[in-house]
DNA sequence: GTGGTCTAGACCACT
DNA sequence: GTGGTCTAGACCACG
């Protein structure tokens, strides 16, 4: 895991966001083991703590859950993997579309999305 | 002018983006006053002082400058705006690009600009 | 708002419990300001990041909101709040039939939803 | 012996208070041996560890007591079990009428007592 | 003055 | 070693 962190947003966002990308590209699996809050803070260069409140968003919303004593793992709910992966794509185009039509293109999501159709690593 | 604030971000900075993306698509031209910060704080229902602040990074980038008691206008530089433009397109199809491929796509900057040629507003 | 701390559970949460009981008991009503962070830590005597951590949970949760600058305010959302009662009614009530059954009395919700109706302070 | 885990509590809590109500409803008797640290570990998939734990807590309020070779077995003295059922029932519905006055209904213990009285299994 | 974020450092429970 | 909680203390953005 390895993160360029960007001034506008909080660091545990913006780790958050990471560990969901790492997901969505299948980089982690269900199931599997993430990072330790430790092991990770220390990578990253961030506090504990820092660390931590991200973890925290990525269970309540259900992406990662804790084994007590053992850490913390990718739910294995695969509904859960891929509505996370569809959301974001979501996220990313609409986001996308919007900041690039208000500087005066005319462009729309299904643009982004035929062409991202051919371009999947996935399949 | 109308902004749907997001919390992610301070509001001076969206105000400021704003501004720069209605200069970018021509809404707002060269030399064209820009809303006074009162009626601006007004519309968008926030304290003067954010406008104030957002009006000040426009002044130091150059691309807003004060006319004593008239208010603030546009810059009259056209190579300051078509830098605007382009650096603005730039930022917004690098980051789409570099976040698309974090979630598992191979997609490359140039891809997206060949799209957006047939979809430019100005041309 | 004054608790007494419970070793039991963490700080955090029995500060989030009280706020939404005095919630509930319409201690604090509909769009009123809640205690600031660090009012509440002085008085409770811990530390500004705990209640911050409290609130930010009810935050989540709808139950209150942030006012930029402001403050933390009880939702202008009468569904909102008549949920919330309706739902710690619904724990406080769950929590003791399932255990007073464990020691071997047979009781049911209804009984104690009956004793009830006639015990509320609001009607 | 089954307990559904609350992530809430401390695991070895839960365990002890789940023997202490098996005493209290007369499921574990007199005398009776209570299942070996092992077998109930196995049983709620736990670290015997924690069973043990909550064991030694048991033995230290006198509620069960070690055979040296042979296990750990209830309390003989009548007394003993009498007031842990007694003391358990008190818990239960003090806690219960604070936190129902808290959220605005005016009961008391008495109230609860009364409707108990018809309610108990062991009458 | 308000909430939000972050660090450093500590202690606890569980495996 | 793992996550969870808490304190102390600091800095920032916003109104």
């Amino acid at each position: 895991m390895k993160i360029k962190f960007d001034e506008s947003k909080p660091i545990y966002l913006q780790i958050g966001d990471a560990v969901k990308k790492a997901i969505a590209r299948g980089e982690l699996k269900m199931g599997e083991k993430v990072p330790s809050v430790r092991e990770l803070a220390i990578e990253l260069k961030v506090n504990p703590n820092t660390v931590q409140h991200a973890y925290q968003e990525l269970i309540r919303e259900g992406i990662i859950f804790t084994k007590r004593g053992q850490g913390n793992f990718v739910s294995q709910d695969p509904e859960k993997i891929k509505t996370l992966r569809q959301q974001l794509i979501k996220e990313i185009v609409e986001n996308f579309v919007r900041e690039i039509n208000e500087v005066g293109f005319s462009i729309s999501s299904k643009d982004i999305l035929e062409l991202l159709e051919e371009k999947d690593d996935r399949s």
